[in-house]
RNA sequence: GCCGAUGUAGCUCAAGUGGUAGAGCAGCUCACUCGUAAUGAGCAGGUUACCGGUUCGAGUCCGGUCGUCGGCUCCA
């Protein structure tokens, strides 16, 4: 007999097995419902590993088919737990493969793991190709196996029994071949075999409900050089309610999307005369200049001085940066007079032009930079995703140059900054990356150590959470990166600070030291927002297009009830923008009604409604989109509540 | 760039197997003067992304180009 301590959720309790039994049947004798709501098992500890396959895989999450043969604590592992829903996207991956397996005999299968919000596999079919009308049909056959209630049933073989088994289908020889351990297990399911290390739900009915969500061809092992295959995307859930739950989740997202929002709220277009040049309209501009003022006010509180360099620059001047080497595939260039220009794709080289107009004294030093600069850089067709990847946009960049001395003082203050504008902008979670050398990169392997050095020991005196990128790094420094999460746990690359010791050499700069000697000074590439263009994108999908007043290209919409409160109503108008607030006049001969709907449709904050009962008592009534309505107040106080709102960049209204 | 899908009025979408392009909303005109998410009627609006082919005849079939969408790869 065999102790194992058994663990779910708060409870445990020890019982004593005889050797050989299964998890699952070691649970039937505890309880038979906790047998049912079980889904895999973690092992806690145990006397010894079951098999060398384990020792290998460090697995510690277990079937429940898994048998136990020495003394063990074990935890259960219920659909309530994450990890439980990741192994139910991973089995109903396998599933989904068996019912493709049956309908095209000759699919070959290469991986299927499960993901952030579902699961996919990639296969090979060479005749035929499969398109969205398909799904239905390979989703009702997975309904087939589900109320089969297959059992998942692992097995461990040797390498060379696998590659028997799989001698078909070269992705999974190449898979066996380089896994380390002797042996390797393979699931079965129904006819449906597979080489995968598990664990799995124990049998198909386990999956509650299910979604097959789109199609896409992903290159074999994610290289383009490699096969291109087909990618079936599903998610799968315990319960019919959470799919639901999930599919409400991925419409709101939609409704979300900044190129729909951006397009209905009149912000910005794109036109096919200019693929991914974004063209802003009025409103679009309004709301680009609110971000631009603040940033400005923000930089000139640090000391920063703007600059503006030109968006065509001498191909020499990239040659020297290193930037044609390494980026010349995604610049643009033009021939002036039988000279060749590049249209800039980074500020740098501009901001060193300047620097180097006259001479600097360390007394100078940090020398700051600020510039709000155009840049082009040439994206592949496939990749251009509305205001989120442009071929045009503006960096909110900045080049501080400094003696190495300065450095980590100046990077504490960036990283400050940072904070601090995020916050305001309704973004309170973000984490911070740290990227080093890549392979493909100027400057001596000393400068590197220096560079990734300074920027770690910052990032850990001012004790932020970062996780490191290896070789991930700039070609001329490391950097760290700011990841902004958003209201749907989306996360975005944003602001970067880059350390940079090469240019400085290559441009050749100096200042004059206190010894009177001359020095050459570190530059700090840095953006906060990244790209405004981008930044743009993203407040309109966190906020769903419902800005906060202060950024709301239009804060107020006054809506008379009918012409007769006409007269009023337009004073009313005329007071608030005179005191500078972005406010409509919605004088249609239309019902109160529709012009309150056509301004929720338009996001508009405040809707100032007049009547007969505002016009006899001097007030307005406003309908909040956040909070209640506020009835017949002086219009004096709603400006006082707008000034508040605004000035404070408060984010409800 | 690669795989797949797709392109019809400003927007959202219709037009069995090829037979001279329709609707709702938006716009304009008129009537209604309205109390918290669409008042009604009328009018106007399209070389069906572009180029070529098959055909007596192409929005529809075929080829190409471009854009867009979902992914993959890439992102200084």
């Amino acid at each position: 007999m065999i102790k194992v301590k058994v663990k779910v959720e708060e409870v445990s309790t020890t019982i004593e097995v005889e050797k050989g039994k299964t998890i699952l049947e070691l649970l039937l004798a505890i309880s038979k419902p906790l047998a049912q709501k079980a889904i895999i098992a973690e092992i806690v500890s145990s006397g010894n590993s079951q098999t060398q396959l384990d020792r290998t895989q460090l697995v510690s999450l277990v079937d429940l088919s898994h048998v136990i043969d020495s003394d063990s604590e074990i935890r259960i592992i219920t659909s309530e737990d994450e990890r439980a829903l990741d192994t139910l996207n991973h089995s109903c991956a396998h599933i989904m493969a068996c019912a493709i397996k049956k309908i095209y005999p000759d699919a070959k299968f290469a991986i299927g793991p499960s993901i952030r919000n579902g699961f996919y596999y990639d296969f090979d079919i060479d005749e035929k190709t499969i398109s969205q009308e398909d799904l239905p049909v390979i989703e009702e056959e997975m309904k087939g196996i589900i109320e089969k209630d297959y059992k998942f049933e692992r097995q461990e073989v040797t390498k060379a029994e696998a590659k028997e088994i799989f001698r078909n289908n070269p992705f999974k020889l190449e898979l066996i071949d380089e896994i380390e351990s002797p042996k390797v297990s393979i699931y079965t399911t129904g006819n449906f075999v597979d080489l995968c290390s598990g664990p799995h739900i124990p049998s198909t009915g386990k999956v509650g409900a299910f979604k097959l969500l789109s199609i896409a061809g992903a290159y074999w092992r994610g290289d383009e050089r490699n096969k291109m295959l087909t990618r079936i995307y599903g998610a799968s859930f315990f319960s019919e309610e959470d799919l639901q739950l999930y599919l409400e989740r991925a419409e709101k997202a939609k409704n979300s999307d900044h190129r729909k929002i951006g397009k209905d709220l009149e912000l910005f277009s794109f036109h096919d005369e200019a693929p991914g040049f974004p063209f802003f309209h009025p409103r679009g501009i309004i709301l680009r200049n609110i971000i631009i003022d603040y940033w400005r006010k923000e930089h000139q509180k640090e000391g920063y001085l703007e600059i503006q360099t030109p968006v065509i620059l001498s191909n020499e001047l990239w040659k020297t940066s290193g930037h044609w080497d390494n980026y010349k595939d995604n610049m643009y260039f033009v021939n002036i007079e039988e000279k060749d220009y590049a249209i800039k794709p980074m500020n740098c080289p501009g901001a060193i032009l300047v620097y180097k107009s006259s001479q600097h004294s360390y007394r100078e030093l940090p020398l700051k930079y600020a510039e709000l600069g155009l840049v082009h850089r040439h994206e592949k067709s496939g990749v251009l995703h509305g205001l989120f990847r442009v071929r045009s946009f503006t960096q909110d960049d900045a080049h501080i140059f400094c003696m190495e001395s300065q450095l980590k003082d100046e990077i504490t203050k960036i990283i400050d900054l940072v904070d601090r504008m995020y916050r305001v902008f309704g973004f309170h979670d973000y984490h911070v990356e740290l990227s080093t050398r890549p392979l493909k990169r100027i400057g001596t392997d000393k400068m590197w150590d220096k560079a990734e050095n300074a920027l770690e020991e910052v990032v850990k005196a001012k004790d932020i959470n970062y996780v490191i990128n290896k070789g991930e790094g700039a070609f001329y420094g490391p950097k760290i990166d700011f990841h902004i999460t958003d209201c749907f746990g989306r996360t975005w690359q944003c602001a970067t600070i880059q350390l940079d010791f090469a240019m400085p050499e290559k441009f050749d700069i100096e200042y004059m030291g206190e010894d009177n000697a001359k020095h050459r000074p570190v530059m700090l590439h840095r953006v906060v927002l990244g790209s405004i263009e981008r930044f743009i994108g993203i407040l309109i999908e966190h906020y769903s297009g419902n800005l906060p007043p202060w950024l709301a290209p239009v804060q107020a919409v006054v809506l008379p009830i009918s012409e007769k409160f006409g007269d009023y109503s337009r004073r009313v108008f005329d007071t608030l923008r005179a005191n500078n607030f972005r406010v409509e006049f919605d004088n249609r001969v239309e019902s109160l009604n529709k012009k309150i709907r056509d301004a929720e449709l338009k996001k508009i904050p405040y809707m100032i409604v007049i009547g007969k009962r505002e016009e006899e008592t001097r007030t307005i009534t406003i309908r909040r989109k956040v909070g209640e309505d506020m009835r017949e107040i002086e219009l004096d106080k709603f400006l006082s509540i707008l000034k508040d709102v605004v000035e404070n960049k408060k984010s409800t209204s």
